[in-house]
DNA sequence: TATTGTTATACTCTATAACTATA
DNA sequence: TATAGTTATAGAGTATAACAATA
């Protein structure tokens, strides 16, 4: 897995309680989905960890190591509030892993960026996030190919190649 | 969707950084996963908040209720410190919606139970979980069946009917 | 002694509102 | 006037450590 995010822990509660209103088949897969969303966390929580950062500041770090950011952009790509971010950079920024330049074009704005630390950082984070990378290996080329179809159709994407 | 979980926010990130590891199909499943993961989170914590429950709470009262549990079971399932549990228990129970028995068995134990109206409003949040049931429809009986397996074996479980 | 639940503490994330400096 | 970022504040979740009651 790679992507960003935050804490999960518990799986197949809801589920289970008396529905009327879906089949087995689509409550499986449901379930299924949580449990992926599950170790999807599990996982990035434990990279994140790892280099003693929390999920947020993996996400926000990891975000700056594909191109520095305005404080702003920061907080749309988090969906949270934008005086959220100025903690969490300063954090990252009080480790070394961050650092705040300004923005040539306009002297409002704070552009977010990693060192070379960071950046480092970023890389091994990325390194160790395998769940998906490591399962995946053990479906074949048309499997994956099918999988992806699913997912995207479910996620309502077009599902061409 | 409808078990448990947390906050999250962003996708695609790290997915998009140079990566020397895997062949651009394992990375766009894991690009789809991470979409699939902040839709389950953003729903989970809408329809929680619909209830004026955090996700953590929502998740508790889901929990308790299938059955009442004792508050180290609590928090072993939501893979938290017992510590933690017993605010969340005490901020449902300030709400009415939980409220604490004596386990006839160890005195020492004490049973969350939800009560009439936590009943009540686990059953109206579990309905507004619609991620994966809604989007799921849109799939056949085969596609979904095919789904199901796929993530199975992507999780390593057992991949028979 | 070991276990259950709680309390106390400290840190992080979160939203809201008010503030500043620019535009 | 509007926008970018910050500060101040308060609530919630989290872990750690220490505690009382019970086993």
């Amino acid at each position: 897995m790679l992507p960003i995010f935050h804490p999960v822990k518990q799986v197949g509660t809801l589920v289970d309680m008396a529905s009327t209103r879906a089949e087995p088949l689509t409550l499986e897969v449901v379930e299924l989905i949580g449990t992926v969303v599950a170790r999807y966390h599990e996982e990035y929580e434990h990279a994140a960890a790892q280099h003693s950062l929390t999920g947020a500041q993996a996400r926000v770090l990891s975000l700056l190591a594909l191109e520095p950011l305005p404080m702003r952009r920061i907080a749309v790509s988090l969906r949270c509030e934008p005086s959220n971010v100025t903690g969490i950079v300063d954090r990252l920024e009080a480790r070394g892993l961050v650092e705040r330049r300004p923005d040539p074009a306009d002297r409002r704005v704070k552009l977010a960026a990693p060192t070379e630390e960071g950046l480092a950082t970023a890389l091994r984070l990325r390194d160790a996030l395998d769940f998906a990378r490591e399962p995946l290996a053990g479906l074949s080329v048309a499997e994956r190919t099918l999988l992806r179809d699913l997912l995207r159709r479910m996620l309502g994407e077009p599902a061409g190649s």
